[in-house]
DNA sequence: GTCATAAATGAACACGGTTCGTTTAATGAA
DNA sequence: TTCATTAAACGAACCGTGTTCATTTATGAC
């Protein structure tokens, strides 16, 4: 990635000269001791600080993005990170679009509404899969309404007003449907072993139905979450066509 | 509730006898100076304290119930709640439970398995619905395995088992429902009119959609989180029975 | 050149959860 | 009954967090 390689630019930017003569420790990332004042090249900016925010959610977990921890990590004393994020909620609001604008919606241009909706939500659930530590904190955060999710959302009204759907409708749907999505993100970052009832014999039903997916695990290799997400997804499409047939009955 | 009485009653236990000599603001609450050492009658239980937790997450907001707070509300030191619970996480997963036991399952005792669903799904929201600030905090911590949820669990199976489900199948289904539940009430959580596109012109689609469906708020007086879980849990729930057709088909 | 502004430092501040030693009361065993 | 143990409170720390503020240095516009 492009981007990649220009932040590590960026974060090396920060060094005098040939080499570092007053860096005592000279370990694998020099710790740079730069006098006060305003740096000769710039080390910070509000993209670097939040693709370094995602980045360390991905490496050390939900906790390992504090203030402190990502100013430590670009070799910056947390109160500089102010002079371009206004606070923790304004970055992780931040870092929630970062991936929220990979989402993206081109399937609406050349498939059908219902199969272009399917995609879309497993692109949608694979945006937040590939990150998580962090489902369990952003799926509850809002969107900002100047974010570029919005024009998201207007591809998808737009195709399923196209289709046939009411347009209030069309919106109860996308919000319908994007609560399941968020549901099975944070289903998938829940410990698999979550719901093993463990031995106990009070609930036959229920530990013969956990075997028994434990078994078509180990066969299909799919995994549980998967298989309850594509079960839903298809259950709810279903759901909606047959509901935009009898609304499309009513109207003759 | 007889709970709440009693716990009113065990919170005043801490006072000496007749009436406070050495309580010099003599306010609202009293501060009840108590001296150190165990008190002769008890104070907190690891109910009382979960309880207040809760009450004060309705009252004050998310954030209103840290260990400190909840000391102060019950008129003990912080580190006084350590005697009765483990930490903070601890007091989090209590008070999840709390909410979640009082889901219920009676309804799969004497309705058809895909109306005992809906009911039930109506229940779980509104159970965390009673409790707005919690949703986004305990929607996404897991439950204990040892909690009365499990056997909740083993009703909506049996039923589902029962009706023709295949056993691994039901479970897929329980949780796809369930991710559904917890993202709806995610939903419900959030600000209403956070969806809101405000004035643009290049989201001709989406901007005509939200007016509509403000107007059929207006009209209908439902809100637009409830029309949009009733849609959902109504396209899911045919999709799940059309589901449960193809199955029984393909088995002849 | 001068001056406002941007961007860093580093020392605080306030507040959170948690730990620990102390003190007192209850409990159970000899 | 006596005595050791345990339970349950206090209160003073400890540590880590986000955040603010005065200061210092570089940049860019007039």
């Amino acid at each position: 990635m492009t981007a990649q390689s220009a932040d590590e630019a960026a974060r090396r930017a920060g060094m005098p000269g040939t080499e570092a003569g007053d860096t005592p420790g000279a370990a694998s990332e020099p710790p740079v001791r730069r006098r006060a004042g305003r740096p000769r090249t710039g080390i910070l900016s509000r993209k670097l600080i939040l693709e370094t925010g995602l980045r360390l959610i991905d490496e050390r977990g939900a906790d390992g993005a504090g203030m402190r921890a990502i100013a430590h990590e670009l070799g910056v004393g947390p109160s500089a990170l102010y002079n371009h994020v206004g606070g923790q909620a304004e970055l992780m609001a931040g870092i929630r679009e970062l991936i929220s604008d990979r989402i993206g919606s081109e399937m609406f241009a050349d498939l059908p509404w219902d199969q272009a909706l399917e995609a879309w939500a497993h692109r949608y659930r694979a945006a937040f899969a590939a990150h998580p530590p962090t489902i369990a904190m952003l799926a509850v955060l809002p969107l900002s309404a100047d974010s570029i999710t919005t024009v998201m959302y207007e591809d998808v009204i737009a195709k399923l007003v196209g289709a046939g759907w009411p347009p209030a409708r069309a919106l109860e749907l996308l919000v319908a449907l994007e609560a399941f999505i968020l549901g099975a993100a944070l289903d998938l970052a829940a410990d698999p072993d979550m719901m093993n009832p463990g031995p106990r014999g009070d609930v036959p039903a229920y530990s013969a139905a956990y075997a028994a997916r434990a078994a078509r695990i180990e066969e299909t290799g799919t995994s549980a979450a998967d298989a309850s997400f594509a079960l839903g997804l298809r259950a709810m499409l279903a759901g909606f066509r047959a509901e935009l047939a009898g609304l499309s009955a009513a109207d003759e």
